[in-house]
This record gives C-alpha cells, structure tokens and sequence, in this order.
DNA sequence: TTTTCATTTGAATGGTTGTGCAAATGTACA
DNA sequence: TGTACATTTGCACAACCATTCAAATGAAAA
C-alpha cells in the first residue's frame, strides 16, 4: 500500500508510474478506438473487404454487402470521412474503393488471430 | 445494364460474382466485427496497452485508465468473455494480464497507420 | 466473529449509432 | 425540355453501449 489521491487508491506505485510512462508515446488511445470503430461495423468491414478486390459502384455494392441503397450511402460517407474509401464519378455512377490497401494488412492479422482461436 | 433482382440492381454482375467469392473464404463478417469492437473503445484500449506492458490489480488499471472501479469491472468483464485478458486472484487482488500478446502486433500497424497520415 | 477493503454485479441512464423511408440532387438519354 | 435512374441527404427511430450508483460478494486482518 503506497499512496492515496482523490478516492483512487493505487497499490503498486513504481509499477503504476513506470506503465503510465510507457503508454503515453504513440497516437492517443481515442484516436486509435476512433479509427477502429471504423472498422467494428459487419457492413462497413464487407465494403472494405469487397473493394479490396475490386473497384465497384454503390448499386453493385449493395448487393455484396445486403443493405440498402441509402442505408450504404451513409455509412460510404463515413469511410470517405475517416480517409478509408475514396471515390471517383463516372456519369451515373460512383466507383469507390479503398485509398489505402495496407488497411487489408489489419484485417488479415485479425481474420488469422480469429482462426486461431 | 445486366440483372434485376429483389429490387436490386446489379450493374456489373460478373465483377459481383467475381468479389462474392472472393470475400466467402475466411472468418465471417460478424465475427471479426465482434472483435474489433472489443478493441474500438478508449477504455479497453488504455486497458489492453497498460496491459501490454505490465500484469496490474483493478486498482492499479482504474489509475491508468480514469474510470471508476465498477466501470473498469465491466469492461474486465466484456475483454474477458472475448479471451483477450485473463485474470488471477492473491488474497483480495485481482491481477488481469493479456491472454495473447500477439494482440499488440495488431495495435502497432494500427499507430503505424494513423501516425502515416 | 466483526471489520475492512478489493472486486464484482445489477439496475438505471444518457448518449451514440446503424438503418430505412422519403425527398432532394445530379446526370444522361429521349 | 422532360423522364429515368444512381446516389446522396435529412429525419426519425429502435437498439445498443459505456458509465455510474448502490448493493453484494469474498477474503484477509483485528
């Protein structure tokens, strides 16, 4: 038992320090959450996986992912907003894929950590 | 133009059939989602790199992380029905560690990827 | 035993979010 | 011009979730 502050007991003191001093280099942990909350979604991860092998239009991306029209609109415009998809149009048509191909990297490294278990 | 079904239209179907398959070998959808999520939240986050670098008692993680006990608890609680922290008990401690540290490997590529834009 | 303390649990809550509907936008074609 | 169609957007709602409070559990010390 080594200190008490503000209701919060902390026990082991060095130990409480020495972690505390390691955590904080690197990107705060809410910016990293926030970008894998991106992520964490069924329908936002099977766009991702399906623009993965190919440039494709809303219309075509609905059918992958089973949603609607609208309903995929949104969450495309929450991947453009996180810098994750861009897109290019082509009269009707918007074609999206991903803006950076190292995402499938993670996504890799969490379908085997998956199987793994 | 290609295929009407269910009030989906298909405009390029032979890429559609191309990606479906593609995107049907592997974990589903739902189940690496379910994972992510576990790791899309600040707190957890804090909580699994402290983790990381050192075994800790709840009281020593609630320091760290700034949260409640009880709140911390739960998210013990969450991380360990999804095998990523496990915990033993020495008299009235509870000491949580990482079950795999491998998990780190995924947290890096992620500071790597937001620290590159 | 009784007290003290670390941790867990249940209930309640405020906030977030994924989704669909309906309307709007914009582009090509007749 | 007007029609048809792909996509976006605003609104609304249901479901989920992170957090806190209060009470319960369990283990060591008095």
């Amino acid at each position: 038992m080594s200190s008490d502050v503000c209701d919060i007991s902390i026990i082991h003191q060095d130990e409480v320090d020495r972690v505390a001093k390691a955590m904080a280099s690197g990107p705060s942990a809410s910016a990293m959450a926030d970008f894998l909350k991106a992520l964490a979604d069924p329908t936002r991860l099977k766009v991702i996986q399906a623009l993965h092998h190919a440039e494709l239009c809303v219309c075509d991306l609905t059918a992958l992912v089973g949603i609607s029209v609208s309903g995929l609109s949104h969450q495309l415009r929450y991947l453009r907003n996180k810098n994750i998809v861009k897109f290019r149009k082509e009269g009707k048509l918007a074609y999206y894929s991903l803006t950076d191909e190292h995402i499938s990297q993670l996504l890799d490294l969490v379908s085997e950590h998956i199987s793994e278990i």
